[in-house]
DNA sequence: TCTCGAATAGGGTGTGGACCTCATGCGGGA
DNA sequence: TCCCGCATGAGGTCCACACCCTATTCGAGA
């Protein structure tokens, strides 16, 4: 458990085995970095994370088994000296944003340069946070990030998966009015007009798990 | 232009550079095989397919610029003896089938194994056609596999986008009552019973452009 | 030739939901 | 203290659409 001034311990989390493959060769370029595990999902990520409390792990933002979000929470319960870094194929600003809002120490694009991967990723290990360019740039011309409430989120979620109002009612346990309302806020706020508009804005802004069945 | 039994060229295509850097690991591992370009984008792919040759190019199912069903269209034209490979994160039946009667010569999952991938990538050079063994079971037990026809599917794309049966109809140049007719096969046909569903199933099934906006 | 499916179009009915206003209780900040 | 935003709830209106029919045209295949 104890780790010298020279060796950083790293774990790579992501379900794409090339994408693995892709981040251990960049990473293995760096000066004194071991690659002490692979994760193919979020459950074994948890794992190695509480096992080995790696110095650093790559995290993918859509794994199977239990989402980036998940993992990261409970890696840093378990292990609060383990820098956590987001490798993620969207580029919605909703989720990066999401994801700076949870604190993690660095964010990539995987369409990111390998130089530029291997500079954040030295950063990190060496103590600072890193956000990619492209992500800083998304981030700063964020027109008018929308900002949803806790209820509004959980509303589109429901509407998302294809519930009613009042299966979405029953299942929040409120009034169909209720979610009738706040839907329409929600419409208003995101400047659409109908459930299929909602529905793709919802999925295209990477509220609801990635396309995935197996 | 002239290649010699030994030496196979390669062209890596796909927007995410971890990706790349993965696959040329992978790749530069087999005997023989030099890689002679990385495109990032559809139209790189094309252009890299049109004027190098390749004996073989992976592809990444979606690609800015120009998605890989285009790309292979190209390519196929320009350069018919380059073995096309199509490395891809989505697991829908749909896509899926779809990329097999397009006839490409591989299909991977980017979760495959590296292994898997060496395997594959070596039978296909070798002149024969393969398709991962994920994908294979996947097709196999596909349960019913919803037939649309060509008309089904434009409506489809037309409510994903968020039109209504009336804007349908006008882009289409049909009667709206026609649009409505379609529609409601095409739930029938999917036991959908709500445009929320039926978004939600065309965006699963990656009918639409993945997330993406940069 | 006859049949079948796809695409077109229309009739009709009932309901879900988009959008409006109004009202209440609660917590936080000025 | 007052006010604002959030969550909750309800009233009502109106249109889009989900689902039920029938019918015609046309091309492919038995």
């Amino acid at each position: 458990m104890h780790r010298s001034e020279a060796e950083r311990t790293v774990v790579i989390a992501d379900d794409h085995a090339v994408v693995r493959s892709g981040l251990r060769n960049i990473l293995s370029s760096l000066q004194g970095v071991r690659i002490i595990g692979e994760a193919a999902n979020g459950l074994e990520a948890i794992a190695y994370g509480k096992r080995y409390q790696p110095s650093m792990m790559t995290l993918d933002a859509g794994m199977p088994m239990c989402n980036g979000m998940e993992v990261l929470g409970e890696v840093r319960r378990w292990s609060p000296r383990t820098r956590v870094c987001v490798v993620t194929g969207f580029t919605s600003v909703g989720s990066l944003s999401d994801w700076r809002s949870a604190g993690v120490d660095g964010l990539f694009l995987k369409s990111s340069e390998p130089a530029e991967l291997r500079e954040g990723f030295s950063r990190i290990l060496a103590g600072s946070t890193y956000l990619q360019h492209d992500i800083r740039c998304l981030l700063d011309d964020r027109q008018q990030v929308v900002e949803l409430t806790l209820r509004e989120r959980q509303i589109l979620h429901q509407v998302t998966l294809g519930l009613s109002n009042a299966e979405i009612a029953e299942k929040l346990s409120i009034s169909p009015k209720t979610v009738d309302n706040h839907r329409s806020r929600l419409m208003a706020k995101l400047g659409v007009h109908s459930v299929a508009q909602l529905v793709a804005y919802a999925l295209k802004e990477g509220l609801l798990e990635p396309a995935r069945q197996a």
